[in-house]
DNA sequence: GCAACGTCGTGAAATTTTCCCGGCGCTGGC
DNA sequence: GCCAGCGCCGGGAAAATTTCACGACGTTGC
């Protein structure tokens, strides 16, 4: 019996690299390719395939986003996590949201095609580097963001990094500046971090802020 | 005749995706690959091959570096960036290192053939999405940091970015703190922008800061 | 030679950041 | 019911920083 898949990425010629190598595999077909998130998520329904494999950074709704939604709809769904991002807190976030397992694309063919095994038999996959990641992350006790803020923290932490000034983002919340203000020093502290600067690195590590993220120039 | 390709991409799926895509053109062939930018270099210097296809985000000696590199070796060498960066900084950068293609991963792999047979012709190939962010960004004259900055002023932009305090950047730069202030904010007068954050982000956008300069979280 | 500019630095004003405080509402023991 | 704890909101004042105006010095280019 052989198992179906569905490829997402939005780049097309990765979609053929995951295809040419899956298929090389007895017992592995590929049904379907998705662009994005939201073609993932239809393309699920659709076809229920075995297995997803899934990429991370993608226009519109991302894969976080696609993971939670597949899974809303179908809590047994497998899906595996194929990205490029080496940071624990995608991992934790990836998995958090439903999927079964998270593999880096720099990882070896072998990789890939171990954990799609596994995450078909019913296993969690993490691949080696992410687990040495969450290992040092745990070490290092850089604080996680998500955990240590309250959500009203984490909402202020979010619009400083998207909007511009204190003003436009105490008016978004219906609330006096001086308060974005004060949060905005409790969060930095609560962070360890003592300039913006820094704040936004750990963003970026963390995953809250992607690069994709940005408007364009 | 056929053209040889050096393949350069630090995800190994990734490669066996180009391949698939190039072998199935005639007269093209995959001589060699290679994982980051100094065994690129390596392998052009071995392997002389008539074409090479760049990742730009790797390990090590990232990718323009490595185009820098090869272009000195060799004035002639045909070099097609290919990426996933839509970003007119980065394909500014691109071609001025010496690059004759810029191509996005998210163009179909036509275009991407397209654009080999373009450059062994001895053609610039430039995908249409750059082209279109490199009209937008004319038109929206977002100062480029690295056009409007002296030498100094972009220095200490890429300290902040990198380092953490003021002292720290006044240190290595071995200038008074003040000194370091008054640059940070004549910089960000220069660029226009309001908040640090800001400057991050539009750092981040011209590619003066990568998500992947980061340490391990 | 001198005007223009980049670099470095001082000092003082203006603004922000930070810290400490109180109030309000909710929740979870007891 | 009552109180302790905590999240949330903001005021006030001290502390730090950002910003601005200014001068000095060397280089470059006309």
């Amino acid at each position: 019996m052989t198992a179906t898949i569905l490829l997402v990425d939005d780049h097309s010629v990765v979609r053929e690299g995951y295809r040419s190598v899956l298929e090389k595999q007895p017992g592995l077909r590929v049904i379907a390719e998705a662009g994005d998130g939201a073609e993932a998520y239809r393309l699920f329904k659709s076809e229920t395939p075995d297995l997803v494999i899934m990429d991370l950074s993608m226009p519109g709704i991302g894969g976080v986003e696609a993971v939670r939604r597949i899974r809303q709809w179908d809590k047994a769904a497998k899906i595996l996590v194929f990205t490029m991002h080496e940071n624990a807190g995608f991992a934790v976030q990836a998995i958090r949201a439903g999927a079964r397992g998270y593999v880096t694309k720099t990882s070896p063919p072998e990789t890939l095609v171990r954990a799609v095994m596994d995450v078909l038999a019913g296993k969690i996959a993490i691949s080696p580097d992410i687990d040495h990641e969450l290992a040092l992350s745990r070490i290092s006790g850089e604080s996680s963001a998500a955990d240590v803020l309250t959500p009203r923290e984490f909402e202020v932490l979010r619009l400083l990094l998207a909007e511009n000034t204190t003003e436009e983002i105490a008016e978004t919340l219906h609330v006096s500046p001086k308060t974005v203000a004060n949060l905005h020093s409790l969060i930095k502290d609560k962070l360890g971090v003592g300039s913006d600067i820094e704040l936004v690195r750990l963003a970026l590590r963390q995953g809250i802020l992607t690069q994709l993220d940005l408007g364009e120039a």
